[in-house]
DNA sequence: CAGATCAGGTAAAACGGTTTCTCATACACA
DNA sequence: TGTGTATGAGAAACCGTTTTACCTGATCTG
């Protein structure tokens, strides 16, 4: 840790010539002057090894180049996409990132609103863990633009979530052209929003009586369906999962049990959470929501917004991809469905 | 988004009837006043609602009241607990954090270092994802103190890590109270310093015959370190495994193979990984690194640099504690050692 | 050749606070 | 009554930029 003065744009008018003012100019490409001038500040800022105080510079220009980002998924499974792809979209703009975990606590939530507009920051990102609940914080009048990733906002907001019926649709599908005939839906509590949106997608797919069970996010209740599935009715030879974790105690179950993933049964998950999908034996084929895709689009919009530009208030929908891999059996699947949304790994 | 002008201390100065340096110094507790005007000065900027700019606060006051957080463990395992921990340590402090991840990135390291010194903040705290390595960035001689946790740093620096051979010492004592006496170690790559640390301190407790069996940190390899056991020499009756993947992987194996866990062989893993150790059933028997604990110890420490207090250099290694589920058999194992480092769950 | 235009540059005023000095006033003391 | 000293408050400088307004020559126009 050395100790040393920064050059101001002081210094860099003095050495080069020239008065603060036009350095100044100079270095945004701003004002008038000739060339010559201003190549000639601009080396020798870059000699010094000049750096603008950003603190100083957003007093003036009112903008901070900072944004501020709320979640409450302290576990980091949607979040920690969703800002990879917001940091990817941001840095090479010069915005830097608050990252502001709040744990469902209004209080804290209120503290870190209060102190990112403190920092005077040029927007706000906001992101949860679930599609169809609120912050537990008000932020519309905020004197900022705000952006909602995969968290509900108020109706005037810009909003993004990725596409659910669509990714089910897919998987569903992906099933069918395997020659698929009983699926089954098993899935996540009734009351998520997402858990409705795949379960109407994949009975329009599979047709309205393809049986659809409702339970919890959890590798035990994936084990306990496969032990309801194959004691009651008649057997299915394809089961498309709520998530990973579903998915994986399903297999699992099934491995147990002596039925083979994929030739007797093909399995489908969704989240494409790697830790899960990759380790399961077969690894999962499983619907991918591209959350990365959706923390970049939410960075450029804030970035728009930020600039005063206008932006289409609504929801948008970001369209999910289908992973495959092994669990659902076709090796020449990618040949069938011949569609962009589509990835072989 | 509603556009207010803020309230500025120009404001609350002239509704109090008081010069701005007044103003300033009543609401900072600092110059001499009567203690009317000060409480008059601080109940009206309290009705105006008014909050000081922080960045024209940063400029006069050298202090952003910011601090930095690079990483490049973009997958959060490790990340994630630490962040919350410097979150939790700092928020009340009024800090906030730059969030910025670079995935061994030089360029964007070098990028984003200079975005942090730019916007001045006040420190930066270095973490990673592997003990023994750097991130790929040099930050001695910059003009901010730097802290490292859960990543290499220079000698002289302040840093901060779990303490491997507590930790395993007490997951060997652990299975050593329960009345094991064949243990087996099953591990990650040699070459991790974690791995050699916890090794040592495994052999050191189980005695220097104790086999410890090298491999990959994946589920994949905790199958085959079990195949590999039950086909050679005599089979142990525990095993600690280098974390919680080998050891779902160990679990799994064993089960498939009709031993029961922790009936015929005790299993413990490392790191408390919640989605691995609570979906592994039975659930896993861990060490938690305390990855929170040392997240807040970081921002402490940052902050009392930010302050200029000094600090004692070199490696602070903070101790682990054994979360006790049931893959180790014992129930009344908290009986057993009576350490503070051990917590029932 | 006077007056208008324009190119190139600078001084000074923001931005919103903090901090250092200075200055009345009141009070104690000789 | 004159002098020295706390005390409370304000004026002004400052932090490091950007931006506005203005100034000075040079060129153009009629």
């Amino acid at each position: 840790m050395a100790k040393v003065d920064r050059i101001r744009i002081y210094d860099v008018a003095r050495i080069a010539g020239v008065s603060v003012a036009t350095a100044s100019k100079a270095l945004n490409d701003t004002g008038r002057m000739t060339e010559a001038t201003r190549t000639r500040v601009k080396q020798t800022a870059a000699a010094l090894g000049f750096r603008p105080n950003a603190m100083a510079r957003a007093l003036t220009r009112q903008r901070s180049f900072t944004i501020g980002l709320l979640t409450n998924d302290t576990y980091g499974r949607f979040t920690l996409p969703v800002m990879a792809g917001i940091n990817e979209a941001l840095v090479d703009q010069g915005v830097s990132v608050f990252l502001c975990g709040i744990e469902d606590d209004a209080t804290l939530a209120k503290v870190h609103v209060d102190a990112m507009l403190d920092k005077q920051v040029d927007g706000i990102i906001a992101t949860g863990k679930r599609i169809d609940r609120r912050l537990p914080v008000d932020l519309a009048d905020l004197p900022v633009p705000v952006v909602y990733a995969f968290t509900e906002g108020p109706a005037d907001a810009v909003t993004l979530v990725s596409d659910d019926a669509q990714g089910a649709r897919a998987a569903t599908e992906c099933l069918l052209a395997l020659g698929r005939r009983r699926l089954v839906h098993v899935t996540g509590p009734e009351d998520f929003a997402s858990v409705a949106a795949r379960a109407a997608a994949f009975r329009q797919a599979a047709g309205s009586a393809a049986p659809v069970l409702f339970g919890a996010w959890s590798e035990a209740w994936g084990h306990e369906a496969v032990s309801r599935l194959w004691s009651e009715g008649p057997v299915p030879d394809a089961i498309f999962c709520g998530n990973d974790q579903i998915a994986r105690g399903v297999v699992d179950a099934l491995r147990e049990r002596g039925v083979a993933v994929p030739a007797d049964v093909s399995v489908v998950g969704f989240d494409n959470w790697e830790i899960v999908s990759a380790a399961t034996r077969p690894p999962l084929t499983t619907v991918d929501m591209n959350l990365k895709e959706l923390g970049r689009e939410a960075g450029r919009l804030i970035l728009e917004l930020a600039e005063g530009k206008p932006v289409e208030p609504g929801i948008r929908t970001l369209p999910c991809k289908l992973v495959v891999r092994q669990s659902c059996g076709s090796k020449t699947l990618a040949a069938i469905q011949g569609e962009g949304t589509l990835q072989e790994v």
